[in-house]
DNA sequence: GTTGAGCGTT
């Protein structure tokens, strides 16, 4: 199969480098870089309107131009600027906050692993050098031999030229190098995250969508949406400063209104954490088991799922479980629901699981693998038929008899058939769900009120009964409230370490 | 003369 290149050149008026692209047509962001280290991306002058074209990159591919291929055309690397927010450039200068993230900034010794024996120093500096000036570069050797190990130590003088080398991989001579934050000097970096968490996204935000929009506030170099579709997700950005500047906000991408928040973790307790710390502060685990040479790029593997992927039960050594970020996620405490679906939530404390951006079959399947059915707990209740509130089964609308009839043997049906509104099958997740037509939960429990109201038991009885079962059934919902809440805060933190 | 995960004679 014959390659197609394509002509690339640094710049206007250098000479061009012969490209080799892929068999989709693509060129891989990682060829280009191999050549032109440090470059972001590829533009060519129109010749119709004489003005600069981007390329367009996606999933560290380079797609040629619909209009006219690669061609001929000589295109002209992309080197990122400094593109802060300009808006905010008015504020860059001398605020207290600028301060403490220049302090926070410093460079450090960077290690560079997997040299290829033969590469010396001035070899390892040169390379270095088109990403910023380099204050150092060693080569580290048997003082016996003299021969290399195959690892050295870079400095540079910029932070920005650090955050950008250890973004990405390296063809040093040949051999693909990492760069990285060096074990001795991890915790010693102060860490300033550049992930953001996205939450309220929808699915239709894709992550190209994400790294086009946020793109204008600084160069991001990762976007991480989870799947299964979970309603938030990561962007990273090379800056921390653009990161950090952006949390908080709330921002309208394609008619979506998101909202931006810190990916850091809120306490110091949460498991998993920012493992290893150091300007790249996100890189959990950073089980890089290295791409191939022409891998996708180095962003995905971040995420690679651990051994424990997708089981909830399995929560790991975590030191507490505590409140998950319910606003970047959309719950904001207040029950929004219309007056007649307000009995419908078995919880009631103004936690609207109607209007949460995530699947309501996720919660659902995440509560029964923990063990904790929202509902269905109730029915070993000795209060006769509570749970028909929540159980409205086709065969019982007596409110007399129990409701064996369960759906798929599940443990807890009661809650599943909330999930479902009454007692329909379950739809495999169509969501959002159409709005229920009736409280039927609710129709079943005033029943069940009006059964022991209408009895024969005097009338300080009757209220001393009813005022025990809603005792005992407040109480319970707190408990429930209290566990959905760590169930989020877990999922959130699953999804914060890339599970 | 060989090797290919690691972590630096300051």
């Amino acid at each position: 199969m014959s390659v197609e290149y394509l002509q690339v050149a640094e710049d206007e008026g250098e000479e061009p480098i012969e490209l080799p692209t892929e068999d989709d047509g693509t060129l891989l962001l990682s060829t280009l870089s191999a050549q032109f280290p440090g470059s972001s991306g590829l533009k060519y002058r129109n010749p119709e309107t004489k003005a600069m074209r981007g390329v367009r990159l996606s999933e560290g591919r380079l797609h040629p131009p619909p209009e006219i291929g690669w061609g001929s055309q000589i295109f002209y690397c992309v080197f990122p600027k400094e593109n802060k927010r300009k808006s905010d450039d008015n504020l860059e200068n001398s605020t207290a906050k600028t301060k403490r993230m220049e302090t926070k900034l410093r460079c450090t010794d960077l290690i560079v692993l997997g040299l290829p024996w033969k590469t010396t120093e001035q070899n390892l500096r040169e390379y270095f050098e088109t990403f910023g000036e380099v204050l150092m570069a060693q080569v580290k050797k048997d003082p016996k031999t003299g021969q290399s190990k195959g690892f050295g130590f870079i400095r540079f003088a910029s932070y920005e030229s650090q955050m950008r080398v250890l973004a990405q991989r390296h063809m040093i001579d040949g051999r693909w190098c990492d760069v990285k934050v060096p074990n001795s000097k991890e915790g010693l970096i102060q860490q300033v995250p550049c992930k953001v968490f996205i939450g309220r996204c929808t699915e239709e935000l894709t992550a190209d969508d994400l790294r086009e929009y946020f793109g204008k506030y600084g160069e991001v170099t990762d976007v991480f949406i989870p799947k299964p579709f979970r309603a938030f997700s990561f962007v990273t950005f090379l800056d921390p400063e653009v990161a950090q500047s952006l949390c908080g906000e709330d921002h309208i991408i394609k008619g979506v209104s998101v909202h931006v928040s810190n990916a850091a973790p809120k306490s110091e307790t949460r498991g998993g954490g920012y493992g290893g710390g150091g300007p790249r502060g996100g890189n959990h685990g950073n089980n890089r088991s290295g791409p191939g040479p022409d891998g996708p790029g180095m962003y995905q593997q971040r995420y690679n799922p651990g051994p424990n992927q997708g089981n909830w039960n399995n929560q790991g050594p975590r030191g507490n479980i505590d409140m998950p970020n319910l606003q970047a996620l959309g719950i904001t405490g207040q029950g929004q629901q219309s007056s007649n679906q307000q009995g419908c939530n078995p919880l009631g404390l103004g936690l609207n699981l109607s209007a949460l951006p995530m699947n309501p079959a996720l919660v659902a399947a995440a509560l029964n693998q923990a063990g904790w059915g929202l509902i269905g707990n109730l029915q070993n209740q000795p209060e006769p038929n509570f749970n028909q509130g929540f159980n409205n089964g086709p065969n019982n609308n007596s409110g007399n008899t129990p409701n064996g009839s369960n759906q798929g043997g599940s443990s807890n049906p009661g809650f599943l058939n909330w999930m479902n509104q009454g007692g329909q099958n379950q739809d495999g997740g169509q969501w959002p769900r159409p709005p229920p037509q009736q409280d039927q939960a609710n129709k079943g429990f005033l029943k069940f009120l009006g059964l022991v109201l209408k009895s024969g038991a005097s009338g300080r009885l009757k209220t001393d009964f009813v005022w025990r079962i809603l005792k005992k059934i407040f109480i319970r919902l707190i408990i429930k409230y209290l566990i959905l809440n760590s169930v989020f805060s877990l999922m959130e933190e699953r999804a914060f370490c890339g599970y």
